[in-house]
Parts: structure tokens; C-alpha cells; sequence
DNA sequence: CGCGCGCTTGAACCGCTTCAATCTCAGTGG
DNA sequence: CCACTGAGATTGAAGCGGTTCAAGCGCGCG
């Protein structure tokens, strides 16, 4: 039953071959919620920089990211930005419904999600109960993200910021990269990663090149970094 | 049934006079359960500096401040300390058991909690669907919190802090006092509302003397400030 | 009444910002 | 295949908001 790529929402291949599935809300259910999940459940393809969910608009599906990178950001009235959080594979967005999302999630390059409406999810929490005990858990896990960031925000140099930004990549999406190498993608442009770590533009760069110069980052490109495998190695 | 006030655990006098009882879980609970749950939790009191919760040690009941307030706080390996947080009447603490907390809770004055093992409350979950939906609603409103915080440590000038900051605890725990006027306390010390704000003592200490002598505040003391009443009042 | 902690005030300094110029490279068309 | 183009990134230099260090004030408690 092989289906054809497209960006309209489309049935799984099969969730079989989910790369995050035993990471998902999937993982708690029994085969016959599963077949109940995967009969309603959707998978869709997101575009570079379209939103799957808008700052003050109304939402009602709880999205998994499966492929790609997300950016989630606020707006302050008078235009500042603050981007609050990066989604990579196996991260959720729209935990609940609500009728005004507190941020806004674009896709920072072409990318998968598979979409849960609430409606719909209720009913499988009755039957499998571990559901909203992992959708409470994974608020948590959020929730302490968030706190991370905030000291981050509040306590950290420049400096800091970027090898703490650095290390967060490399243990969402990071790769091995030869023998005590990390490969560290930056799917996001240089304006996304000051916002997210309260800095400009040009200490931001700065501050990566002086990393470079100082031999602390193996090498440095647009879209990617590498640095030394192990714990405390910038 | 009296019972003496005293710092051990102790039933409360009475569910029925809980001033916080409607934003608790306990509204999601029938006759029933109710009942069930004031034969199981416990109200405590709290003395000023005491912690309910100690960063890296494990949790095992959820925590719902009655009265009084709490200071949330994070330590860097180096002794800097981010305030992440505050608790004032309503708030919960300990949304999930963890084996490992990611912040300090401490009261900023002799406060009252109830708590509920988790334990226990997977089993009156069992029979009020509710109760988890609740945890996971409390869940999301700490997130949002914790990222207004971020934009405001992100993006916000000192002065803007300190007005988001007394805003945020009027909301809280603010009062009328007279026509068109507010009084909204300040249990912590200054040094806790820097560390929440990412300011030194000194520069908060300055920008509050500053709106003061701008006439943008009515009275400011140690332990509270007088503000107008309305929005984007300072 | 007096002691001390918490807060305020002062003045010099510095890390990050601001503004501006230059560089780089992926995408485009000749 | 290479020159052209423009958005994104880097680099430079001056400025400033918040920090740092240090001294003085005053409320609350014994």
C-alpha cells in the first residue's frame, strides 16, 4: 500500500518504520487503540518557514514532530522577537487544545509531523490512560527546557550561551563524526540562534568565531558545527 | 472536629473553607472522591526559608500552595542562582514524582500547602478522569509562564523587567487600595526579585528609586509597592 | 536605644550593543 | 561554466546600559 509524497495530510506509510514512535504517545498504546491511532492519526509533509501553529490563534491537534526542525517564537508588540524553544524529531507541540496558542511554530526546513486532534485523542485516553500520563510527563519535560533556558537567559555570558545552545543541538540531532567528533547541524539561520539566546547578531558571530580562532570548535560552517565528542568539550 | 494548628502534618480543619479549592484539583473531584481525598491529604505548614522541594532530590506528592508564597530556584555549578519562579495561593508544585527535581522550592514567609502523594493520586485519577486533564492544564500554564519569563530576560530592558515583575505579582496577589489604586506585596527580599529578573540588586534598586521619584509608583516600601490600578499603568 | 542586615546611592568600568562597512556563498541567468 | 546578485554572515569601532566595587543609610528587631 505505498503512498505518494505530498504536503496535503496523508496516511503513514506505516508506523512501523516511525523513527520516533516508542518516544511518541504511541508507545502507550495497546494493538487496538494502535489501530485505532493509526486509522485517524495523519502524517504531513511542513515547508520551510510555514506554521503548523500561530501566536493567538486557536489550536486543536497535538503535533509530533518526526522529521526536520521547528522554531518556536514570540512576539512582543513593538516587534521584538524571542524564540523560546527549537523542536527536533520526537518533540511534541499543542500538548493541549487551546484557544489561543502562547507561541508560534515554523518550520525551519522541510519537515514531518504527524497531527492528533484532541477530540479525537480523548477518546483513546480512555481506553489507554498511559496517554495522559505521557502527555503530562512530556509538559514536564518542557517545563524544564523552559527553566534551563531561563537560566540561561538570566545567569550566562555570552560565551556560555553559545556552548550551552551548542551542546543542546548535539544531544537533540547530533551525530557521530569520525573518531572523538560530534557533528552538530544548525538548521536555523544566525538571527534565529541570537533570539533564542538573548544576544545580537554580531556578538553571536563573534562569539562563534572566536571559538573557532581559540581551536575550541573543530570547524564552523553556516549549517553546521563540529566539536569534540565527551562531556564539558568546548 | 478542631484541630490545633502546628507545623507537622495535619488534616485540614475543613475542605469547605479552602480558599483555593476551586482552582485545585479538588474541584475536578465528585462527592465520592472528594471525600476519598480529604481522608488521604494532608495540609502543612511551612516556615519562612524552608524548602518543599530541593533541587536533584526526588519528589513524591504534588504540592498545592493554600497560603503564603515560594521562591523557585536553580544553582549553576558555580554558586549563580536563577530564580525561576514563584508560587502564591493556587499554584502546584511537583505536577509529576520525579527521581530528580529541577528546582528548589522555598517559602518567602510561614505559608500553608496541601499536598497529595502521587501515589494516591493515580488511583483517585482512576476514577476522575479529570484530575489528570488538570495536571496536564497546570502543566501548559507553568510552560507559558516559564516563556513569558524567557521573553522578558530575553528581550526586556531593565525598567521593563521590573514593571512586568510587579504586574505579574499584582495578578498574583495584588489588592485594591482606595480608588484607582493597588497594593500588591513583595515578600521576597531584593536579592531574590534580581535573581528573577537577571538584574543585579543594585540596578533593581536604582530603577525601582527611579520610578518612584518619576511619581510612576504611589509608595514603594521593602515589603510592598502602591501602583495604579488599570492597564499599562506604570 | 543601638546594632546589623538589607537596601540605597555613587562612581568607574566593561561586555554587549549599535551602526556601518565588507565578505561569502548559494542560487540565477547569460 | 562563470559572472552576477543579494541575503546572510562576519568584522570593525564607538557608545551605552548594566555591572562592579565601595560607602552610606534606615528599618526592624533585640
Amino acid at each position: 500500500m505505498a503512498e505518494k509524497a505530498c504536503t496535503a495530510p496523508t496516511r503513514p506509510q506505516s508506523c512501523d518504520l516511525c523513527a520516533v514512535r516508542e518516544h511518541s504517545i504511541c508507545a502507550d498504546l495497546g494493538p487496538r487503540e494502535f489501530a485505532q491511532v493509526e486509522k485517524t492519526m495523519a502524517r504531513r509533509h511542513v515547508d520551510r518557514g510555514k506554521a503548523i501553529m500561530a501566536e493567538g490563534e486557536p489550536n486543536d491537534s497535538l503535533y509530533v514532530v518526526v522529521d526536520g526542525s521547528f522554531r518556536l517564537s514570540k512576539i512582543l508588540e513593538d516587534g521584538r522577537r524571542q524564540v523560546t524553544g527549537f523542536l527536533f524529531p520526537g518533540d511534541f507541540a499543542g500538548v493541549r487544545a487551546t484557544g489561543s496558542n502562547a507561541y508560534t511554530a515554523e518550520a525551519l526546513e522541510q519537515s514531518t509531523v504527524c497531527f492528533f486532534p484532541h477530540k479525537f485523542l480523548e477518546d483513546v485516553a480512555a481506553d489507554a490512560p498511559g496517554v495522559k500520563d505521557r502527555l503530562i510527563a512530556r509538559g514536564q519535560t518542557e517545563y524544564h527546557k523552559a527553566q534551563d533556558h531561563i537560566v540561561l537567559l538570566g545567569k550566562k555570558t555570552a560565551e556560555e550561551r553559545v556552548i550551552s545552545f551548542i551542546y543542546l543541538v548535539d544531544r537533540a540531532v547530533g551525530a557521530d563524526a569520525g573518531p572523538g567528533k560530534r557533528r552538530v547541524p544548525l538548521p536555523m539561520p544566525r538571527q534565529d540562534i541570537a533570539d533564542y539566546l538573548g544576544l545580537r547578531l554580531e556578538t553571536l558571530s563573534r562569539t562563534l568565531t572566536a571559538l573557532k580562532r581559540d581551536g575550541r570548535l573543530y570547524d564552523l560552517t553556516r549549517h553546521e558545527v563540529i566539536i569534540a565528542a565527551g562531556p564539558d568539550r568546548i
